[in-house]
DNA sequence: TGACTTGGTTTGCGATGCGTACTACTGCGA
DNA sequence: TCGCAGTAGTACGCATCGCAAACCAAGTCA
């Protein structure tokens, strides 16, 4: 083994990990593409939701570079999703909004994926669901912690 | 709420396995852009490393349409990672290998997924451990299970 | 005012993935 | 043995996606 002092355990971990991330994505990935959207489509109408960013802050959170937004903006736009209005506060600005159809396809889209995602932990018990959560949450955090 | 039944106990075991599933691409997409590798190749290279599949198999375990695996490989032929021989039984098919070159470069992708992914359960105890390979395999259980 | 910064777009490039059409070989029945 | 439907792959055209570099216009600051 190339990393020597892992045992295998923890290996199988994350292995499991790997796997289980696959599987939610390839859901997610389905219910966008019924849907004629892509993940980042999905992701930026979800940020649209509750915001209303210019396109370099969009792209921060997307992690995209800020000539990627011009076309994924510039895509969605011309779907009616989103609309593009100048900032009022900054003559170059531009800030990216959703259009009443925009949000009506995040809100059922998000509806949608959680219902498909809730049928993978169907099976859970109420203790599995708290340890589920709990695990996530340590794991998300030692990106942000340490 | 659309789905109207769910509690938001579980809506908030959905969204924890969402961001974790991001989480988890994020760091194998960042890995494996390290070496100039998509996702998808990486799969591709992972595949082959016990198998030595035709394209249609592969397209099969990728998810991918045929026509899809015919750049896929070329690309990865022309960066010399992988080969195509002819099939011994079928003069249609072809079987795809890794060249020395491929192998060594999917090992050591490997390795080093294994490691990042690792450094996300660093922090995890033991017995957490046991419980995330537990709920995880339960979860992707259930897909093929019913 | 002039230099620099900053928010966005444009352009060009390559990767990716789909659908359709096409080629070549297989297997099978008459 | 011939002929034909089915199968494995490829070729082509299209759209999305993402990056990098060049560029533009509006703000900032000395």
């Amino acid at each position: 083994m190339t990393a020597g002092d892992r045992s295998d355990v923890e290996e199988s971990t994350v292995d499991a990990l790997v796997q289980l991330s696959f599987l939610v994505q390839g859901v997610l990935g389905r219910v966008a593409a019924e849907h004629d959207l892509s993940l980042v489509q999905v992701r930026l109408l979800a940020i649209l939701r509750d915001r209303r960013p210019g396109m370099l802050e969009l792209a921060r959170h997307l992690g995209l570079d800020k000539s990627s937004m011009t076309g994924l903006v510039g895509r969605a736009e011309k779907r009616g999703l989103v609309r593009r209005i100048p900032s009022p506060v900054d003559g170059r600005g531009v800030l990216v909004t959703l259009t009443p159809a925009g949000r009506e396809l995040a809100e059922r889209g998000e509806a949608e994926m959680d219902e498909r995602i809730g049928m993978l932990t169907a099976s859970l018990t109420a203790a599995e669901h708290v340890q589920l959560r709990g695990l996530a949450a340590k794991l998300l955090h030692g990106v942000a912690g340490g």
